[in-house]
DNA sequence: GTCAGAAGTCATCAGTTGATGACATCGTAG
DNA sequence: CTACGATGTCATCAACTGATGACTTCTGAC
């Protein structure tokens, strides 16, 4: 799919080439943009290409001609996303597995806090969403999520520390989902770093007398 | 266009007893079921009319005699789901407050052991569903399980108890979303029983010395 | 037997969606 | 300046969706 040109051409960089009333390359950037932002608020059925190009501010047309397709767009779309992992802190962590629970469990309140569930918890809540979108989400939970926590719980002494480290992912997702999405009042306006001493307790799931 | 005639007209639907060639509670029994199956598993918007009259074995247009739409046909689905609230042992507490946390774990667990996520379940999941629909979806959590949740926290001595309700019902849903949409192979295996437990201990969230 | 109405069938409508090719316009190399 | 390719605009298509009303067929009362 090759995202193509990165070649810079910033939509907001003032200084650099902001004249340029026709940029194909803002004009990419623009859609994937708007694509994230619908894609994750609204799913991938809903969001229509005429809206992505109404918010992107260009003609729906130039997702057939940039991206292939509205499916094109929305792989494209998640493959950018970065599940907000590049917000740790100033790091940026793009890809790289998460150390324990704990960051876990801030990285995605702190993402579900600010917007809709992102195309990534999208494309694993819907099953519109092709195979092999789900199977690249699934895989990537497991290697950055589910793979540190269960090393914690095994250093903990916990028993089936895999199973419980799923059971901890699902759950915090499910929480996430919760938040983004509103179910519940005080779920949804209740702050962060509050709600992560609550979810990192529940999750610890420490017996009496943990083993290390 | 020939719409793709249905051949055979009742096809293998009445297993039951239904001689009846005609019977408007049957069709419609018939319309609410495959109702119920398609869009637990594939949502509101991908399960069409049509397919949910091949399913049923019935005219798609009978979905707007019997029930006036598909939105009322939707309604119609969730208020019928019984969250599988009538399999526990054997009483049919159709739409009764749960007793406590074991209990609405060992349901949501059992019942996304079987199917896709139910109607309710998708109803809060996706956001296409109308506002309508998530609040009477979000009402029933409220009522059926966060309550009485709460009301076990407090019991036990917790601070915030509404908050840690929410907290678990989310988390659970989410265990439960996971399960039901195969996210993780193990816990997509994992036995019910096995498998409330561990939850259960996690949601439980008891400090050392519990009050109660 | 027959006949009124219930139950089911069918063709078709209007709206929306994603896609696409023809056309217009801009930027810039030469 | 001019011409050509890159970029953007527009009208329109085909497919699909939910809905609906006219029509047919069956049931059961009389």
């Amino acid at each position: 799919m090759t995202v193509g040109r990165s070649d810079g051409t910033g939509v907001d960089r003032g200084a650099a080439t902001p004249r340029r009333t026709r940029n194909a390359g803002a004009t990419r950037e623009a859609l994937l943009g708007a694509a994230q932002d619908l894609f994750g608020r609204k799913g991938y059925e809903r969001a229509t290409t005429r809206e992505i190009g109404e918010v992107a501010g260009v003609d729906p047309a130039l997702i057939s001609r940039y991206f292939g397709s509205k499916a094109d767009l929305y792989l494209a779309a998640v493959a950018t996303e970065r599940l907000g992992a590049d917000e740790v802190d100033g790091h940026d962590r793009t890809d790289a597995p998460f150390d324990d629970l704990a960051q876990v469990v801030e990285v995605v309140l702190r993402r579900t806090a600010r917007r809709g569930p992102g195309p990534i918890l999208q494309a694993l809540v819907r099953d519109d969403a092709s195979a092999e979108i789900r199977e690249a989400a699934t895989a990537r939970l497991e290697r950055r999520m589910v793979g540190p926590i269960a090393a914690g719980y095994e250093a903990a002494g916990l028993d089936r520390p895999t199973l419980r480290a799923q059971v901890a992912v699902a759950a915090l997702l499910g929480v996430g989902l919760a938040r983004s999405l509103g179910w519940f009042d005080e779920l949804h306006a209740a702050d962060p770093g509050d709600l992560a001493g609550l979810v990192t307790d529940s999750l610890a799931a420490v017996p009496d007398d943990p083993a290390g």
